[in-house]
DNA sequence: CTGTTAGCGCCTTCAC
DNA sequence: GTGAAGGCGCTAACAG
């Protein structure tokens, strides 16, 4: 016999008054009696009366949900995102409904139909490193749903989107290397299928330009973001006849990789050879050779520029959502470089 | 002028047909026409009908979602807990509303409010540190929302839980160093809040006062887990007359800032003091001086139990959700040797 | 001041 | 085989 959830009807069924006039009384709609107010507050807080959410979702065809669809949580990276995206949501009253794509494009293309059929309000996405096939955002389009992309940005046009200048970023890390007079900078880069990877080239191949360093494109190897990847990009490095003196990876995971196997064979870190990464993770304060600098993105501001964009989307009127006005913000990083280990 | 989403109705009027007949062709009733099937199914996937979830989880006061509220996502082991929750919740069509807690109470009832307020189907809980009054959750209970609390049980009766055995973990992280000849064994746990310290200082008693070695209460201090907490853990460890040989931490994020805290002291990491903690995170991996060893408390496979033992909940009947047959599962954990490094 | 009504999308019972 | 009606909880327009 556990008491049954209470709802409007069952305060106007017990107070003997209607249920419209329960509304407004828990709404202090100016024209309800004061009596009548109080009697049903009172119950209302006794009973522990809470407006049903899905109701009101259902009637006013707004859940006041936002889902989140990203690759992973496991990297510091994203779950900052997810906190920065929480707390700009939260103060708005909006919920998250969340799922990890863990890279595979249908667990991506699933979450997205699951996202689309809870009616979520507006979706935010860094797309997994593998999805070529973007029908299923239009879906979302079609259904009047706003989205807002986030790091991993995928080849649209006419998207929103919020992401860091990866080619700046890079440019300041062949700077930094060059700086320390390295002239053969390698690079272990992501995945082609990645818009992050061809702008990480870009700002590798201009920056080199501009310095009039020659490009050599034969340091450049990919790695597919495994362990295995990483490991067996850092090999091709160790190969080369012509071996760099630096190299910038990816991102600190691809670095931590690199530089772990590096070191089983025989490298000094940061003397042999010279490692700036991409994301400046918290764990590289606990390393003993983390790379010597790495370029920060940032994740908690970027999270609550697409979480703020995502909201004025959903604010703002039939108009604004579907105007044809898209939002590319591209945030500038900074290259973060490490203190000397003791 | 974008379309409107598709409804029954929408696809029952351009069809001249009612409401009911559409819904009974989706769904293959055997009563209706096989043209009058067919051509529902075609207008619906021309237009992309899609279930409203909302209506749905109105109908049937059910919504197919849980709710997880966890202390954050920082830390590889809650992410891999969510990834289980996930897993588990996918396949049987659920999706996941996630909160953090960061350790804030009231952030945490906040939480605990709106999930109760979207009718979320059930819970999964881990407390945040400090959270010393229970009464939010017991809001659930009244709401016939069933909660499963994970790896931070609160010192509730009457609830579900699942954690791990963290007294026999502690008890081998203990023999295990015991076993290496230390006899004078520090400890720098958590905050008294939390039972997990609670049942770590007696698993570690116990452990002592199996293998008869006195114990010394003045060589375990306690963290609250921040990063300058633990530096001070770890510095009045070291301010003891009679420092410890090894040092057995709360988790590996405090093992790792006492162990560079240390390391700047001069200490030699697992040489001068030796270290073990609990959690196993995989960036142990990257460490050049990781702990010698690590409790590993399964994460995944906590995060696997919790989901279905919930679920299980969820689909039981009343009788099932409503007994006082309360599930309490502990995890033995596996304490794992880390390689020497290179 | 308060009650009645209608409707959001869907399913289900009952009626034809 | 198909349609009509009712109801899930809530709000808002309209009547009194």
């Amino acid at each position: 016999m556990s008491a049954q959830v209470p709802t409007l009807k069952e305060i106007a069924k017990r107070l003997n008054i209607s249920v419209s006039a329960v509304s407004r009384a828990l709404h202090n709609h100016p024209s309800i009696g004061l009596r009548t107010s109080a009697r049903v507050h009172q119950l209302a807080a006794e009973l522990n009366y809470e407006p049903n959410q899905v109701a009101l979702s259902f009637k006013r065809s707004k859940t006041s949900m936002i889902g989140v669809i990203l690759p992973n949580l496991n990297h510091d990276f994203f779950a900052s995102i997810v906190s920065a995206i929480e707390d700009v949501a939260y103060r708005k009253n909006y919920t998250l409904l969340l799922g990890q794509s863990r890279d595979e494009e249908d667990r991506e293309k699933r979450l997205v139909e699951s996202m689309k059929s809870h009616r979520v309000d507006g979706v935010l996405v860094s797309i997994a490193k593998n999805t070529a096939n973007y029908a299923h955002f239009d879906l979302l389009k079609k259904m009047n749903i706003p989205v807002v992309f986030f790091d991993r940005i995928p080849r649209m046009p006419d998207i929103h989107y919020i992401a860091s200048e990866l080619e700046s970023g890079m440019e300041a890390a062949v700077r930094f290397l060059v700086k320390k007079k390295h002239r053969n900078i390698g690079m272990i880069n992501g995945p082609d299928s990645l818009l992050a990877s061809k702008e990480r080239l870009e700002g590798y191949m201009h920056a080199l330009q501009k310095l009039r360093i020659k490009i050599d494109l034969s340091s450049v190897v990919s790695s597919n973001l495994s362990r295995e990847g990483n490991q067996q990009a850092m090999q091709e490095i160790l190969d080369m006849k012509r071996r760099p003196t630096a190299i910038i990876t990816f991102n600190d995971y691809v670095a931590m990789d690199a530089i772990k196997y590096a070191k089983k064979a025989g490298i000094k870190i940061n003397e042999d050879i010279s490692f700036v990464s991409f994301a400046n993770e918290p764990i590289c304060n606990y390393m003993d050779h983390p790379p010597m600098a790495s370029v920060e993105q940032f994740p908690y501001q970027q999270g609550e520029k697409a979480t703020e964009l995502l909201l004025q989307l959903l604010e703002g009127d039939e108009k604004t959502r579907t105007s044809n006005n898209f939002h590319k913000i591209l945030l500038p990083p900074q290259l973060v470089i490490h203190e000397a280990q003791a």
